[in-house]
DNA sequence: ATTATCTCGTACTTCGCTGTTCAGGTTGTG
DNA sequence: CACAACCTGAACAGCGAAGTACGAGATAAT
């Protein structure tokens, strides 16, 4: 089922607004889960009335910043070399999926308190299988343990990467020490 | 300061209903973070107005039921054997606050919403102090790596007990598996 | 037995947010 | 240009929760 009616295009304005919104929303919901749809609307300049009309619920909108980052991300992550040496990989791979971690640390909770589990699990899946993806091949390749399941590999990567942001919120890590910080800890959980 | 006005001993049924909305809150908000204050109240068999009347605000009854939480975990660990050969004594020790987090998954989150960092920090901080105290020995022992400062090994240690709390929630590994799994996590990442 | 304490139902206020309706003005599109 | 799509503020309805006030009745302490 492709679309229903055909869904003609959008005037100009409107996607323009529809980009507003989404901007500011991305940007309030990053300092705080619980900000006001109104906030919302009136950092993006614009009515509540027309965020409404765009988005017919909050949760449609968190849906929609949610389901965009995700997207923004898995991006940035394809542009991240995932070749050679798995531990290096690793290394870089987690470089880029910290700072989007660190940076949305909030829009995750706001997710969460008004998304079903499994969509958010959807829209995480393919960030999550880049991952998933490198530490099989480590796996494969002798240089990653295989006593635990991968699936808790991954578990553990992303675990250290939300802990660590929360840390570095409560000013108790340095931003910079992160990366470093996480990457010495999976080398050596992740060798055999 | 012990205390400002000598407080006089609260009455028998009083001091009764209290542990009652103690309990039934803990076991209410271990299931559902939001769970108004009314739910509480019924469930303890208690007036809502009576609720009131020994917790001013829904903050304050968090802020009982999460430091009662925290002593009582404390009680807990303090009877888990510390002692012997680090690697083994931390096994013990992630077994046993693992089923605390466990259990108490939703109350972190709520103390989260409601109650701020230092507070909580503040409550945390004897539970904690057992995990980073273990961790020092074990480092000066040599058992444990010191390139990394203790403190974020506590965190990873934290990190992966609540990471594995979520996936048990999920239905994404049993929970009979996390001790070990954690466990053998925490031992190839701390060792040097 | 008397008193201070505690309980509890009902009903109320306050608050903030979500989501809707209406009516009129604006702007892009063909 | 003409029309449809879009934007807008104001105002309103609905909701759920927090917290308050009152007063009668139950219960423990001494």
């Amino acid at each position: 089922m492709p679309e229903l009616s055909a869904a003609r295009p959008k005037r100009a304005d409107a996607l323009r607004n529809i980009e507003s919104i989404l901007d500011a929303a991305t940007e309030c919901l990053a300092d705080d889960a619980d900000v006001s749809v109104a906030d919302i609307a009136a950092a993006a300049g614009v009515g509540r009335i027309t965020l409404y009309g765009h988005f017919k619920t909050r949760a449609e909108l968190v849906d929609a910043v949610f389901a965009r980052t995700m997207r923004k991300a898995d991006e940035i992550l394809a542009s991240t070399d995932t070749t050679g040496e798995p531990g290096e990989a690793l290394a870089r791979l987690v470089a880029a999926s910290w700072q989007i971690v660190h940076q949305q640390r909030n829009l995750l909770h706001a997710a969460q308190r008004e998304l079903p589990p499994e969509r958010i699990r959807g829209t995480h899946d393919r960030v999550l299988r880049r991952m998933q993806t490198l530490i099989a091949r480590g796996q494969h390749e002798g240089v990653f343990r295989t006593d635990l399941p991968k699936q808790w590999l991954v578990t553990t990567a992303f675990s250290l990467m939300h802990s660590a942001a929360d840390e570095v919120r409560a000013g108790r890590v340095k931003a910079d020490d992160v990366p470093a910080l996480i990457t010495q800890t999976l080398t050596s959980a992740f060798t055999p």
